[in-house]
RNA sequence: GCCCGGGUGGUGGAAUGGUAGACACGGAGGACUCAAAAUCCUUUGCCCCCAAGGCGUGCGGGUUCGAGUCCCGCCCCGGGUACCA
């Protein structure tokens, strides 16, 4: 009797060689063709969940059916380790993050070699390493260099919770933080920022030649919010000293304009505000800042009344040189175009709403349709009450509307662009140091390439405060002018993690590299990525700045020229929800893969998540999902079982292979294995798993079947073997085992198999006979048959007869061998 | 509100305009067993006693010899986004 299929000892077996030997280190100078296969780098947050599995599972089948393939695949793992959840434990517990760190890594290194996953370990990479913040730190001093890093003061989202500033993007729509849940507030503070917006266009742009969801391209397309309009100069009445720069998209409408609005942070406040009116502006501001933190946590539309308040000032429309009045009000904001807008109720909802609430007057400039019903129009149409624009269509007055600003010298067409500039400080210390100092005489100094990596130092105190352990340290701030070496002042924010990230996968080409942060040769061997995996929730985040740091970091000279975008097709995978949207540790644990791997196996809980349904797809874990998981290790107890037994081996089990002469049974599993491997093949390249799964499990039933009826020897070994290579990518152990058992050697170093195209083909086909569209019979043809017999036999049919009434047919549709479609 | 996705058996899901429900889970029945587990076999969309037949992919239309698939109009669910001028 033949062992069955022990999984402990398999995986443990096929894991240690792995680690070992090396099937999947490559060199950069490999000569195969290559392709780099990219998971994103995980937050190290202890043993792996679903989640990971999921990811993991994916790029190492990828990885593995590649190589198969004949290509150098580059599989590096990594981790993203400096971030808040450390720095927080050492708070709670006095553990130093490092320590704590370094364990969470060794915890989740270990489940993803239990998972079976392989990758070139050689190139590892740490974010907290000093190898690796040194090049983070010399990458920042040459964004200071050339200006795309700068410091500047301004209003700052602030999270009390992490009690650290935060990007734009780390804001959510409601006004938290995407990490902690907290309300942001904006403080003013003097914060270092990356040029993003130097890139937008490109960045924008570059979208179409990815190969990436459609719906993480608009996200990002959106993100960057770019809005073709025209930007223009007011006059303010009485006032020589100042005035009031607009942004719209629709200059056309500018005889509509009734009054202008600015927002309440906009410094022009002051000076536009007539001392009568000085206390109910004040009032107003404060009112303002206030409410819009107690606002923004309500989802309610109904709160999104426009307040505003008459600051006793006018503006001259440059059209008509007409005075309308300047009002602060809350529903234009400081951080979009200039702060400032002409408000043309006649034409814009919200300055219709605004105008209504106050009693300002309407003016239409676009005639609506005679069945318009509602309140500000914004359709196309021809012009009115606009004197030299009037019956021009919307477009071409927009033309002429700003060609009359630019030569009237008071403004001009311009593009704006929602996106702003990454904020890049944080006040926190479990974070990559800002390598800059601050001198009183020579102003910011980077610190030289010698001089890095500036580390941060192990003698500080994590004290619940909310103040960076690092501002207040007793030496840590206080360093020499690298320029002339006077006293000077360090820089004690670190950078967001998200920088960290941006380059990761630039560091895995060359690792080791000690003059560089990578070589230029280094990169251009690999990148960009060929497949890039990971997450929907980093659409926007991590995917925009990857793709500017590459973009600067080219122009930079660093990166190739020829590379400007990091990752060429990106796949993001669904989900996993349990219960839900409810994730609670107890269910988290439950489900930890930990649970998997002690009974059914890797390959078992990989097989799982391949089969479950479409990888972009959410799932949701439920009750039944250990039966599924279950159904998967029975379908690999088949798999072993008809591959290693004989009529003995197994209860149950009946494989009878004898040495005979080729008969129709065997030809029949050979067309099967060769359909096989077209199907398999297939699915793999369109990331179908769950059907690959399929078509291998109804190949198994047939294997069976065939076995039971007595299989020709050479054509069940060349079945069977043909299904453990193409299993072999998902179910790695298993396959690993059969066939050394069976053949002696690696089955993830065997060629992939390619189908005999005339085997693919069947001897047999069921034609399918419709009359009017329904199906009245089936009958069982040769694959071969030709039209004139086809149609003969489909007339012949007794169904056929009966569903004709003896009726003639008018149209005869053939689509051979699969269909004939009878009109009468 | 706007922009994407998506509605198929009891469940997860298959289906280049051509046999709807592959494959699996669950259910039912059976074989083996003293018994159970494991394994193997049969069956399983709905209506109908069975068969013949009919009905079936959120709803209503349309195109087509033929629609889950394409078009138009709705309904519902999920996600993203929201005073961006």
């Amino acid at each position: 009797m033949a062992d069955s299929y022990n999984v402990k000892e398999i995986e443990a077996k096929w894991q240690a060689r792995w680690d070992t030997e090396g099937l999947y280190q490559v060199d950069n100078d490999d000569p195969r063709p290559k392709a780099y296969v990219l998971c994103m780098y995980p937050y190290p947050s202890g043993a792996a969940h679903q989640g990971h599995v999921r990811n993991y599972t994916f790029g190492d089948l990828i990885v593995r059916y590649r190589t198969m393939r004949g290509e150098a695949v580059l599989s590096p793992f990594g981790f993203d380790s400096f971030g808040l959840p450390a720095e927080n434990a050492a708070i709670k517990t006095g553990v130093h993050p490092r320590t704590f760190t370094n364990a969470r890594i060794d915890e989740l290194k270990e489940s993803v070699k239990k998972l079976g996953a392989v990758y070139d370990w050689r190139r590892e990479v740490k974010s907290h390493d000093p190898s690796y913040i040194k090049w983070s730190q010399f990458i920042f001093t040459k964004f200071f260099e050339s200006g795309l890093a700068y410091k500047k003061n301004a209003p700052v989202n602030w999270c009390p919770g992490c009690q650290t500033v935060l990007a734009n993007e780390q804001v959510l729509a409601d006004g938290t933080c995407e990490r902690s849940g907290d309300q942001v507030v904006k403080r003013d503070l003097e914060q270092w920022f990356l040029a993003t917006t130097r890139y937008a266009e490109e960045l924008l742009s570059d979208l179409d030649n990815l190969e990436w969801p459609e719906r993480v391209k608009t996200m990002q397309r959106n993100w960057i919010g770019k809005s073709q309009g025209t930007k223009f100069k007011m006059a303010i009445a009485g006032s020589d000293d100042f005035f009031l720069e607009v942004f719209t998209t629709r200059p056309d409408t500018t005889f509509g304009m009734t009054y202008a609005v600015i927002a309440p942070e906009h410094p022009l406040v002051e000076v536009l505000t007539k001392d009568a009116f000085k206390v109910e502006v004040e009032a107003f501001r404060v009112e303002a800042s206030d409410r819009s933190e107690i606002e923004r946590q309500s989802t309610e539309v109904t709160s999104k009344i426009k307040r505003g308040v008459f600051t006793g000032s006018y503006a001259v429309n440059p059209f008509t040189g007409k005075e309308v009045p300047i009002y602060v009000a809350d529903y234009v904001l400081m951080g979009y175009g200039t702060g400032a807008i002409m408000a043309v109720p006649g034409e814009d909802q919200r300055d219709y709403d605004f105008a209504k609430l106050y009693g300002l007057p309407v003016i239409r400039t676009v005639q609506p349709p005679d069945d318009f019903a509602g309140e500000a129009y914004t359709g196309s149409g021809s012009k009115i009450n606009s004197d030299w624009l009037n019956g021009l269509e919307v477009d071409e007055a927009k033309a002429k509307a700003t060609q009359f600003l630019t030569e009237a010298g008071v403004g001009g067409s311009t593009i704006q662009y929602r996106l702003r500039d990454w904020l890049v400080s944080r006040q926190r210390y479990w974070g990559c140091p800002i390598p800059i100092v601050n001198c009183p005489r020579c102003g910011l100094v980077p610190v030289p390439l010698e001089a890095l990596p500036v580390l941060a130092p192990d003698d500080v105190e994590f004290l619940p405060t909310g103040e960076s352990p690092l501002a207040v340290h007793p030496t840590f701030k206080f360093a020499a002018c690298p320029k002339c070496g006077g006293d000077a002042i360090r820089e004690t924010d670190t950078m967001d993690t998200f920088v960290d990230s941006s380059w990761y996968f630039l560091r895995f080409c060359d690792p080791t590299e000690d003059e560089a942060p990578f070589s230029k040769e280094a990169v251009a061997a690999w990148m960009p990525v060929d497949q890039y995996i990971g997450g929907i929730e980093h659409a926007i985040l991590h995917l925009m700045y990857a793709r500017f740091f590459t973009k600067a970091l080219a122009d930079l000279g660093y990166v190739p020229d020829h590379i400007r975008e990091p990752f060429k097709r990106l796949f993001t995978q669904g989900m996993i929800r349990l219960g839900g949207s409810k994730m609670s540790k107890s269910k988290g644990n439950l489900v930890a893969p930990q649970r998997y791997f002690d009974t059914v196996g890797a390959d078992s809980l990989r097989l799982f998540h391949l089969f479950v349904g479409p990888p972009a797809d959410d799932f949701d874990w439920s009750e039944q999902t250990d039966d599924v998981i279950d159904g998967c290790f029975r379908f690999l107890n088949r798999v072993w079982r008809i591959s290693l037994g004989t009529a003995e081996s197994f209860p149950g089990v009946t494989v009878k292979v004898v040495n005979r002469e080729t008969n129709h049974s065997d030809r029949e599993i050979l067309r099967l294995a060769h359909r096989l491997i077209a199907k398999v093949s297939e699915d793999y390249e369109r990331w179908s798993y769950n059907t690959a799964v399929a078509a291998m499990m109804e190949f198994t039933n047939s294997l069976y079947r065939y076995a039971g009826n007595g299989a020709q020897v050479e054509t069940f070994d060349f079945a069977v073997d043909t299904l453990i290579m193409l299993l072999a990518p998902m179910a790695p152990h298993i396959t690993a085992e059969i066939w050394e058992r069976r053949n002696g050697g690696l089955v993830h170093a065997q060629k992939w198999p390619t189908p005999d195209p005339d085997l693919v083909k069947s001897e047999k086909e069921t034609l399918v006979i419709q009359v009017n569209g329904k199906v009245r019979d089936k009958i069982e043809v040769d694959s071969g048959i030709d039209e004139q017999t086809a149609v003969y036999l489909a007339l012949a049919s007794l169904k056929v007869q009966q569903a004709l009434h003896g009726q003639t047919v008018r149209k005869t549709i053939v689509k051979l061998p699969k269909m004939i479609s009878l009109v009468i």
